[in-house]
DNA sequence: TGCCGCCTGTGCGTTGGCGTACAGACGCGG
DNA sequence: CCGCGTCTGTACGCCAACGCACAGGCGGCA
């Protein structure tokens, strides 16, 4: 088992990752499952590999909007890491795919035996606070067009392929925007050759020229994951 | 000493706290002081007792936003017990007052003493999180007026008083919008007779009302707190 | 083949907040 | 007691995004 797929698990030395995939189980995640509910104690932790999971915040029983994205890069349940054994978001899978899984007691008895694992995940927290400053920085300043371009290329990043499937309605509650608001940003994108999309599905066309289209903010997560997990 | 002032101490065992305490000095935390500096290492992680920090992101070396705020229910180097050196936020004194202060070496050596500090900092790690994601939603959703009323909250539980200083350009820059939208909402409160101010001096006069003139994000952060930090 | 549901595009009127600019008012310091 | 800097209030035009509503089109299913 060189590497895991997964890049939290990788940065593990050969022993350490060994130990905590022989807790794990290869599972596969499927578009839409929910499988996390704000406050509800979760059975299980996730280091997807294929697969990405996108996590919501709730507005007064309303809308929601998503405050992170964990594909490869990242875990879902990092809670536990910190001694909690709930989160206040909702995780639902956002791309279909592969994932490793183990209960949060295994999760909990890896991280009790493993410093390096646990020196891993609590710089990770960091970056999921990095993020979160960002996210906010985003929402406020930014607007939907460079927000777009951004998500497109998390997404990107995260199904490991340039093409997707992705309905605008899903975008504008992602996003938190109206669903209009979307279709006109993406009207523009597409006019210009960035993307191509019809009927739920969609791909880049031109990364290079979607980076520059995005807001700041996905070079700034970048770096920050980038120099927090070496 | 049987309590320090600041709730996260307070929340480790009599032994424990006196130890901290030992490593700590008191220090006199002045207005509009800078503390932290984005990417650049401290030397010292800071807990409140009656001042009170701002933790600020900035966009695209433009304007600011407030992501968080320190007060005796926090402390600001939190980054150094997930083990980071550096934080990505400005850190403003923001209400002069008492804090405790210690090295960053210091406080390394003393979470290393210490599985309940670290047990109670990886808590409140998640606290921050929580609350990551309510501004998130905050910001998105909702209008000056709440946001305003949630800010004068926080403020006041943080300065432990009713009164204090603050401007309105100041207000601008925490909330991330003109001062003109402050300028209207602060006049509405005051008519209402929730609160009062003039000359960079306000008061809260109605908490029960201004409760109620503030969005859901306040009481949020509130039980994420409480349910987490005992 | 025809229906129906879902996805996309467009067109209203509305609005909260933006950027800018200026005038009054308070208060500190000389 | 005067002057100036700072803080506050108000006004104007503007725009991104909102809420709502409807039309067209693709595609699965019977």
């Amino acid at each position: 088992m060189n590497v895991a797929g997964n890049h939290l698990i990788d940065l593990l030395s050969h022993a350490d990752r060994s130990r905590l995939l022989a807790l794990c189980d290869g599972v596969q995640l499927r578009a839409a499952d929910v499988i996390g509910e704000p406050g509800q104690p979760v059975s299980h932790v996730y280091f997807p590999i294929d697969g990405f999971i996108s996590q919501l915040a709730i507005a007064d029983e309303g809308p929601e909007l998503e405050v992170g994205m964990i594909g490869n890069e990242g875990m879902l349940g990092l809670h536990w890491a910190l001694g909690v054994g709930a989160s206040p978001l909702r995780a639902v899978v956002q791309g279909s795919g592969a994932s490793w899984r183990l209960s949060s007691a295994a999760f909990c008895q890896a991280l009790a035996a493993s410093a390096a694992l646990r020196g891993v995940l609590l710089r990770y927290a960091q970056v999921c606070l990095a993020q979160g400053a960002t996210s906010a920085i985003c929402l406020r300043y930014h607007e939907i067009g460079p927000r777009l371009a951004r998500w497109l290329l998390m997404t990107e990043d995260r199904a490991g392929q340039a093409t997707f499937p992705v309905t605008q309605v899903f975008l504008a509650s992602m996003l938190g925007v109206r669903r209009v608001g979307v279709t006109t940003a993406a009207c523009r994108l597409q006019k210009q050759g960035l993307i191509a999309y019809r009927r739920g599905v969609l791909q880049v066309l031109d990364r290079p020229a979607l980076l520059a289209a995005s807001c700041s903010c996905y070079a700034s997560d970048q770096r920050s994951y980038a120099s927090l997990m070496v």
